[in-house]
DNA sequence: TTGTAATATAATCGC
DNA sequence: GCGATTATATTACT
């Protein structure tokens, strides 16, 4: 980290270290702060209480949390790369320990189990997509009806449909202009 | 498959059986449409000429037209029923057809890029968010620059963490809430 | 291994 | 600025 970027972060810890952000300005003359960092936790509807309870007591209980400010979504590489202060990943040597090391953790956060649509679910569903990739609330609703699914699970699907459908072109698309830039044999 | 499934995956082969799903609301028609689209013209500034004229390329080569005066981002079912004026869009003679048209307009419509913020970054705007989770304009710029990014991505950050932050909130009120109400074990 | 359901979050729209 | 959505990238499971 840099010399510049140790100084803004210095501020949330309460260091006595010079920073270029002032704290008149960083408070925006005292506008309302209400976060209680304690009180964020994930809902998880599709856990019972007991499972709740238990994953929220082991989130306590292991340390392992830290990661929770830090966006998650990151290319596995750099991301291996950048752990570098989690001691207790280091501690995974081999990559079957780390797999496991982080399937724990996601075990822990709570993950909806996956859904196994029917053929017939799909059926219908890339029925409807061909005639409208962008259901509204209402038509989302009577598929869930219809189909004995999650108004959710409709939505989540449409969503991964779209992209893809979006990556099919892309690559669709590729192949136009690579032949385009070699009509000949090659 | 069921009688009811069949219903509904009649309709994307245009079989005239009788369906509980209407037309109108499958394609989302059953919705208001408010935009004007004369008015509309959205300014891209990640998209320079050149990139600009590359995808017009692209466009050339496909069955598409390009768009320069109607809105880069919005629901593609409300953009195509708008786009009366459209005359290869009046081309596409089943609604397969001008769905697919107005699907590959949408993916060159401009979107910027998502930004891939750094582990760097995230930490420092983490802490600020910790002290002030509004940060005026004077704050924001000074961001910016220690960070290296761009006003807009800094205040974009800020409203979706708060957000974040809120619907965490939310979701912690209401497993505390569901856990009074249900105390014991099941 | 592949395909894809699920997740997190950046970006967008309409108010 | 917010709420609701959408796009996108990545994870993890079958």
């Amino acid at each position: 980290m840099s010399a510049e970027l140790q100084k803004v972060s210095c501020l949330a810890e309460n260091k006595p270290t010079a920073c270029s952000f002032s704290i008149e300005s960083i408070l925006g003359l005292d506008k309302k702060k209400d976060l209680n960092p304690a009180s964020i936790r994930t809902y998880r509807p599709w856990m019972d209480n007991s499972c709740s309870r238990e994953v929220t007591a082991h989130n306590w209980r292991l340390p392992i949390i830290r990661y929770d400010n830090i966006p998650l979504q990151v290319h596995p590489v750099k991301h291996a790369i950048e752990r570098e202060g989690d001691a207790q990943y280091e501690q995974c040597q081999t990559t079957t320990e780390r797999m496991t090391y982080k399937r724990e953790l996601s075990w822990y956060r709570g993950r909806r189990p996956r859904t196994a649509f029917t053929r017939s679910q799909i059926e219908v569903l890339e029925n409807v997509f061909r005639v409208n990739s962008y259901p509204g609330i209402d038509v989302r609703e009577e598929l869930a009806n219809k189909l004995s699914l999650d108004e959710d699970r409709i939505q989540i699907w449409f969503q991964n449909r779209r992209a893809k459908m979006k990556r099919c072109h892309r690559e669709s698309q590729f192949l136009i202009v690579k032949e385009s830039l070699t009509p000949q044999e090659q």
